[in-house]
DNA sequence: AAGTGGTCTAGACCACAGA
DNA sequence: CTGTGGTCTAGACCACTTT
């Protein structure tokens, strides 16, 4: 049994069950938290900590005074933080971008509010056509604080914005506010993804903050209707 | 301090906290971990799963050395699973309902496969549109695994079926999956909402299951674009 | 009756932030 | 340096399901 230094134990624990898991049957038992208490020689609340884990995600029910079971899973995914790159990776598909426009503008009342800096204060903005296989999947608008990310003009945009934010300014997102809505494409949007006026997409706006719960970057979002989808298990309590 | 008895501490602590967050300006810092613990007479670890779930949630933000901070919240919720009669309260409206047909057939391939049932048999389909202040919000399509609801049919479907589900039978959904999509409403729909063809709609399906991971439910709804939208906070790891 | 998950405790050590 | 949140432990009792 070979541990990774620097990963909590309930982590790297979570991620072998979630291993075992994808080999067994739909209700399948799971060895009793006292037996993996002892067979992973860590206290039964660490195994506790994983299990909550999985459960939360969907892939596994408790019933208490009868055991853990894998789920009839279909979807095993809670909604979670994740790049489009990291997300056309997890759906299988080979995400790439085309950029559109880049520019350094004054923020304005409504992004500068959604990024808590003044109306007159510099953000960048980023627009890109994003494609899964080769084919535009959505359309995607992103302001960041100016202040934060001095020379991203000259970055490739064509890899994950996550990745540079990270790298080269150590400004990692790691919570988000969004707000999902239906709407119908204008021309411009149906022609940047090859789709018919008035189709149907998926708005998604998005304030992204770092640890300490300061924004970071304000991102709209048109979804395909007809070539995304939001998939996620929700629980009770 | 009066503690509310069959109520584990860590959900009562959690609502405790969560009353006085909302009386508190955003980044303001919550007392101590090894406060609360003191001063609710309970254990750092109880206290850590109540702000662990309210973390969660979106309503904190913690600080490793530094403390634990009210977010500069505007939306607070994760994605529960919640009837539409509890979602429209939430949201400050009063819901109601116009029951559109309601009737026993077959299965059918695809609805039995979902509840996990014979193709022939027997499901309860009841077909209601939803309504927020006496304007139609949605158009909602059940199924229910007809052997599970017996009488079902003389129910008053214009209050909450999940309530009817709950009292009568002892069903409660406690997983569901859920997939959103964005889909122009045909002519029926679009008539039934008031709405003009091809509007943009949110298009969600979900399959509610017991606490036993049996499917209790398949339902899809049809909401309104333009008077609906979905809003989550989400996280890294 | 035996075994399971659900809750709770008191204490320990670590990594990190801030004065 | 002190205090914070992050992790982990060993043990206890409860509510519940199954035999």
């Amino acid at each position: 049994m070979t541990t990774i230094p620097s990963v909590p134990k309930h982590e790297w624990l979570r991620a072998t069950l979630m291993d075992d898991i994808r080999g067994l049957p739909p209700h399948a038992p799971l060895p009793t938290e006292r037996n993996l208490s002892d067979t992973y020689n860590v206290s039964r609340d660490t195994v506790r900590k994983a299990l909550d884990w999985l459960h939360t995600s969907g892939a596994i029910y408790r019933v208490q005074g009868a055991g853990t079971f894998v789920a009839g899973m279909t979807i095993t995914k809670t909604l979670s933080l994740s790049s489009f790159t990291r997300d056309m990776i997890d759906r299988g598909m080979e995400p790439s971008s085309k950029l559109l426009a880049m520019d350094r503008r004054a923020a304005g009342r409504v992004i500068g509010e959604q990024l808590g800096v003044a109306e007159s204060d510099e953000v960048v903005r980023v627009t890109r056509v994003r494609l899964a296989n080769a084919r535009p999947i959505c359309l995607e608008t992103t302001h960041i604080v100016g202040a934060l990310v001095p020379g991203l003009m000259d970055a490739d945009l064509t890899e994950s914005l996550y990745a540079i934010l990270d790298t080269r300014y150590s400004l990692r997102v790691m919570r988000a506010e969004q707000i999902v809505t239906a709407v119908a494409v204008s021309e411009i949007e149906a022609a940047l993804l090859a789709i018919p006026t008035h189709s149907a997409a998926m708005h998604v706006h998005r304030i992204g903050m770092d640890e300490r719960d300061s924004p970071i970057e304000s991102t709209t979002t048109i979804y395909r209707g007809d070539m995304y989808d939001l998939r996620f298990a929700v629980h009770r309590h």
